[in-house]
DNA sequence: TAAGGCATAATGTATAGACATATTGAACGC
DNA sequence: GCGTTCAATATGTCTATACATTATGCCTTA
């Protein structure tokens, strides 16, 4: 059996959903809640609670409280590790590894991650899925957040896995692009060039500290990002 | 004053963040976290309670509350609606229909849609930000989930802003790909053939039946998904 | 009539206590 | 030794109550 307060809100909320309930609707006051369930108010308050915080309702003192309009704003979608995704349907991971190098921070791009002089290592490689390259990473990382990261060895081990379970991140940001391949990538990638490679780039920091930049170029004809959704 | 709970929530969020509290660590029973801060049982409940929800932490019967592992699986990100996104950089939005019919479902993509012999509305359109054209769209309309769709007009408006503001959905599922723009994609988009395009498919259902399905169809070089997400 | 004050009614937070439920670990019996 | 039983313990849920907070809308007053 299901605790009541849950209950409670699962069927609040599937009335919002079917559309019983609309946007601008008045639910019942706790008070009538109460009553109608024959609960005490704080089982109802820790019905309504997590509808509040999922933004399906809204509830004002004095007013009540009333269906929320819908977000329009936004969907949501899950951008998963490359190794565990391709592990999970079924292929064999590989990463190989391009390139190695361990130098102070020089350009822009490496001060926005390191600050100036900031020690950072660079490397590039090849995602695999089977015998075929999914995806070239050029990845930065920020050695003064991750001074661990220098004494693993990355030829067989991808960064990106490695990093998900050592470093706890607080904020990622994602920028997902379309790009026409050029000849080092073409070759790379084992597709023709001028064919459609989808790029990830991805910054990571852990509370204020900048943790690494990837970028992240797919063999756009291999490879869709698939992203499913359940609301509630 | 932020509420008690949260503030033990906060704290406790806190060290596992930071590494203080490590996965598989023991969290002090509620018992000892009621002397600690000088609060009841429930008031303790409360704060660990979303922590729970949130995968943070784990909770045993007379074993105590653990932090758990890690997940390594996914990110998050929100796909913007498109007039929303446009509006709010500043832009102005418009949406011009390019074509509208309305029949029976006969090729496989709609009856998948609306099922053998359904009604569907098949509609495409640019969205301009400004003056310029961002995205192509091809979208399919259930009829029979969706009957009002057949009395809007949609030479103005854009269909997907008016779906998401009218029908709720309960799940959603994006594919994300690359592509390279041909003859009159690159047209509609005023832009090379050959160029860089970013491919949205999305498909929406409402409970058990199929709303919507759309492809949306963006200039590489002009636009970006860009998403960030927070942690907790 | 308009501005301001105030009782009221709703949600927000917290307490103490009760009983339910699941799991551990020790005591017990074979 | 080995499996079983059982009490102890920590979390899970719920109640009844109390006081805090905030917005509403009436009522008073200038």
């Amino acid at each position: 059996m299901k605790p009541l307060h849950q209950q409670i809100r699962d069927d609040i909320e599937q009335q919002i959903r079917s559309g019983a309930l609309k946007p601008g609707d008045r639910i019942p006051f706790e008070h009538e809640l109460m009553a109608q369930y024959g609960v005490s108010r704080m089982t109802v308050n820790k019905a309504l609670t997590p509808l509040d915080e999922a933004g399906l309702i809204e509830r004002r003192k004095r007013a009540g409280t009333f269906v929320r309009l819908p977000r329009l704003d936004s969907t949501v979608l899950d951008i998963p590790d490359i190794q565990h995704e391709i592990t999970a349907r079924g292929e064999t991971y590989r990463f190989e590894l391009l390139s190695y190098t361990i130098h102070k921070a020089n350009s822009d791009e490496e001060r926005e991650l390191a600050g100036d002089g900031g020690k950072i290592l660079v490397l590039t490689g090849l995602h695999f899925a089977s015998a075929k390259p999914l995806a070239f990473e050029r990845r930065l990382v920020n050695l003064d957040a991750v001074p661990e990261a220098e004494t693993i060895d990355f030829t067989r081990q991808s960064p990106g896995h490695w990093l998900l379970g050592v470093v706890p991140w607080t904020h990622v940001e994602n920028q997902i692009s379309a790009m026409v391949a050029e000849a080092q990538t073409a070759r790379h990638l084992r597709i023709d060039k001028g064919g459609a490679c989808l790029v990830v780039d991805r910054r990571t920091w852990r509370e204020k500290a900048r943790v690494t930049t990837v970028k992240q170029i797919f063999d756009g004809s291999a490879y869709r990002l698939i992203a499913r959704f359940d609301h509630g």
